[in-house]
DNA sequence: AACTATTTATAAAC
DNA sequence: TGTTTATAAATAGTT
């Protein structure tokens, strides 16, 4: 559509290309935006130029609503074999980021960042996550470490108890009856919240 | 474009809008890949209809690394709202991946595999990622479970136990003694094993 | 799925 | 970069 039929391999001329993008990018997302109003549809665009800039677009829902739909999507069908390996697309999520940014760098734009601190800022993130990762498994470790210390203690005192009936049995009388009693509820609640909060953020 | 100017905005006849989503998604797939070839740009493409069908195109590359420079992209571009967060999307191999793919693919190099491939590859890893990730997290589940169980056990065996010694009290006799046996320790070193296991692979 | 009357997108020129 | 114009392409409504 335009005066000449043109036939669709790369523009070599420069130029030519970059204005072709240019007015091609801008009516492919109308008619995104088009299509997912019309019929209700969720869509989710990206495109990178030649020189690597992106131009995104996406419908209503957040673009992760919609990534995560696509996940979601790829994920849906079994696997027969018996052999695992692991790729994982984790997404990080820090609002206080920009400000990290900002004290470390002096800017706010991460675009003005060159290449070696973007692998640094990378790296960065990677070790934060392993550490979040870690921290989860340590509560979790911990959690499980005072179920058993309580389960312990109240076995002592169990066996305390017992000793004591069997003592009773033989003076058939009682004397210097001790017992104990241990605080538990509290951290019982606590362990619940920690569950119910790892059950909702596997 | 049609015989009548549309206005844009839902279409409720459902019919239509079936109908109409099947032309304007090809259209806009077909302006994708047009882009993508005509200008030298990366386009990837999303469409998920309003039943929950999922579309997709990605030029060239494979999805994963059009994702790979959103991500990157999307952690290097400032948006300069303070609801800036980072997505970053990690890939981690493991050691034998590669073997796995020679074994199923004939070749050593992911570069050498087709798109196809690749997408079968991927929605491979996530389905073993999410199911490794269930399994360990209903076994921590399964674990604490467990635990909590026998504490509850102990702990009424101990209210039996008081009560038992406040009627001996009572009566400053000994009868209808009871006592309850439970052997925890098997299951114990089960969860020590379980655990330790978890703590080496978080 | 086709057809076709129109609208829309856009290539080339400015 | 933006506007115009001639033409190609897309598609709404119809069959």
């Amino acid at each position: 559509m335009g005066k000449k039929k043109l036939e669709i391999k790369r523009i070599e001329n420069k130029s030519s290309r970059q204005i072709t993008f240019s007015k091609r990018r801008n009516g492919l997302m109308k008619k995104a935006r088009e299509l997912s109003i019309l019929c209700d549809a969720k869509v989710a665009l990206f495109i990178f130029s030649s020189t690597g800039k992106l131009f995104d677009l996406c419908n209503g829902d957040s673009l992760d609503e919609v990534l995560q739909r696509y996940w979601h999507y790829k994920g849906v069908s079994g696997v027969d074999s018996k052999e695992r390996h692991i790729k994982i697309a984790e997404i990080l999520y820090d609002a206080t980021f920009s400000e990290m940014v900002k004290r470390r760098y002096g800017v706010s734009e991460l675009e003005h960042l060159c290449l070696t601190n973007l692998m640094e800022l990378e790296k960065f993130i990677h070790t934060a996550l392993s550490q979040i990762r870690s921290a989860k498994m340590r509560l979790m470790m911990e959690s499980v470490d005072n179920l058993k210390k309580r389960e312990h203690t109240l076995r002592k005192e169990n066996e305390h108890l017992h000793k004591q009936i069997k003592a009773m049995e033989n003076a058939n009388c009682v004397s210097n009856m001790v017992t104990l009693t241990i605080d538990c509820d509290k951290t019982d609640m606590e362990a619940a919240q920690l569950w119910s909060q790892l059950a909702l953020n596997p």
